[in-house]
DNA sequence: CGGTGGACCTGCTGGC
DNA sequence: TGCCAGCAGGTCCACC
C-alpha cells in the first residue's frame, strides 16, 4: 500500500503523539506476518520503554525506546497504523495492540498480512537484515544523477525496475516510479546501462520533485490507504499517468499505456516518453 | 553475477 | 446469482 511518502505521513502523525508515551502492554493477535513476529522479544523489549521519537528509514517505521531499543515496523502492501483511545473491540486483521497506557493505544491492522514487526537495540540496527542492504533516501543528497550513473554501470535492467530496487534507491514503489518515469520523459523499459549522465540528471530530479510533492498532499490514497489519524491523501488527483491506462495524456492527448514488468504494471505516454 | 518469476496473503472487480 | 481469473501501493528467495 504505502510508499515513502505515505510513510512519511504516517510517520509525521505518530511523531506528534508517541513521544513521550510508555509502550505498557502487547497483544499479538495474528502474529504471522511477513515474518513471524518474536512476541517475547516484543514483551522484553518494547513493554516498559518510553517512546523517545518515531523516524523513518526507507519505509520503515522506527520507534525510539528509552533507554534503548528500536521497535521496527513495516507496513507492506496493506498496513495501516492507527493511534487512539483503546478500541470497544477488535476489528478482522486488527494484529497488533500496543497499549499506551490507560487512555491511548497503537493499533497495526493487516489486512494482507504482509507488514512486518520487531525490535532490535540501535546499535544492531544499521546492520539488522532487513536494512543493512538498502541504498540512499532519496531526498537526500546521496541520491544523485553521478550515483545514479555509476550504479548503473553495466547493468541491463529495464529502468523501472532499476528504481524500485531498494538496494539503488529506497521509497519508490510502482505509483512513483511510474510517475517519476513520466516526468523524466523516459519509457519504463529502457536499459539503465545505455542511458547517459542527462537522463540521470532528469529522473533524480524528476524522482525528488514527485515525492516531494506527494508528501506535500499527504500520500496517494488508490484505495485505501489512511493515515495515523484516518485521514486519506489527496496526490490521487495529481497522478499522471499511474492508473490512467487508456485515457489521455494530460501532456499530448496520447493514449497512456499498461505493461507489465516484473509482475508489476507500469503506466507511460507513448508519445512524451521514448 | 544479474535478472526474472513466483511466493507470501486477503479481498475486490469484472467477465462469463 | 455464482464462479473464476486477474489485479492490488512490498519484499524476498529460488532458479536460470
Amino acid at each position: 500500500m504505502p510508499e515513502l511518502p505515505e510513510v512519511e505521513t504516517i510517520r509525521r502523525g505518530l511523531a506528534e503523539r508517541l513521544p513521550g508515551q510508555t509502550i505498557t502492554g502487547v497483544r499479538v493477535r495474528q502474529a504471522q506476518l511477513r515474518h513471524l513476529v518474536d512476541v517475547a522479544a516484543l514483551q522484553e523489549q518494547a513493554v516498559g520503554r518510553t517512546i523517545t521519537s518515531v523516524d523513518r528509514r526507507a519505509k520503515y517505521l522506527l520507534v525510539r525506546l528509552q533507554p534503548d531499543g528500536v521497535l521496527v515496523l513495516h507496513l507492506g502492501m496493506t498496513g495501516r497504523l492507527w493511534v487512539g483511545p483503546p478500541a470497544e473491540q477488535d476489528a478482522l486483521h486488527d494484529h497488533l495492540i500496543f497499549s499506551l497506557g490507560p487512555e491511548l493505544e497503537l493499533r497495526f491492522h493487516d489486512t494482507r498480512r504482509f507488514g512486518m514487526c520487531f525490535v532490535t537495540t540501535e546499535a544492531e540496527l544499521p546492520q539488522h537484515p532487513r536494512l543493512r542492504h538498502l541504498g540512499p533516501e532519496p531526498l537526500s543528497e546521496a541520491f544523485s544523477s553521478a550515483y545514479l550513473l555509476e550504479r548503473a554501470k553495466g547493468l541491463h535492467k529495464p529502468v523501472k525496475n532499476f528504481l524500485m530496487d531498494a538496494a539503488v534507491v529506497v521509497g519508490v514503489g510502482n505509483i512513483y516510479a511510474s510517475e517519476s518515469l513520466f516526468l523524466a520523459r523516459l519509457r519504463p523499459a529502457r536499459a539503465v546501462g545505455r542511458l547517459r549522465l542527462q537522463h540521470w540528471e532528469r529522473l533524480c530530479t524528476a524522482v525528488k520533485q514527485v515525492l516531494q510533492a506527494a508528501i506535500d498532499h499527504h500520500g496517494t490514497t488508490f484505495s485505501d490507504y489512511v493515515d495515523s489519524e484516518g485521514r486519506q491523501g489527496n496526490f490521487q488527483n495529481q497522478l499522471l499517468v499511474y492508473g490512467r491506462d487508456g485515457e489521455p495524456c494530460r501532456h499530448d492527448g496520447r493514449l497512456i499505456k499498461r505493461i507489465v514488468q516484473a509482475g508489476r504494471s507500469s503506466y507511460y505516454c507513448p508519445g512524451c516518453q521514448r
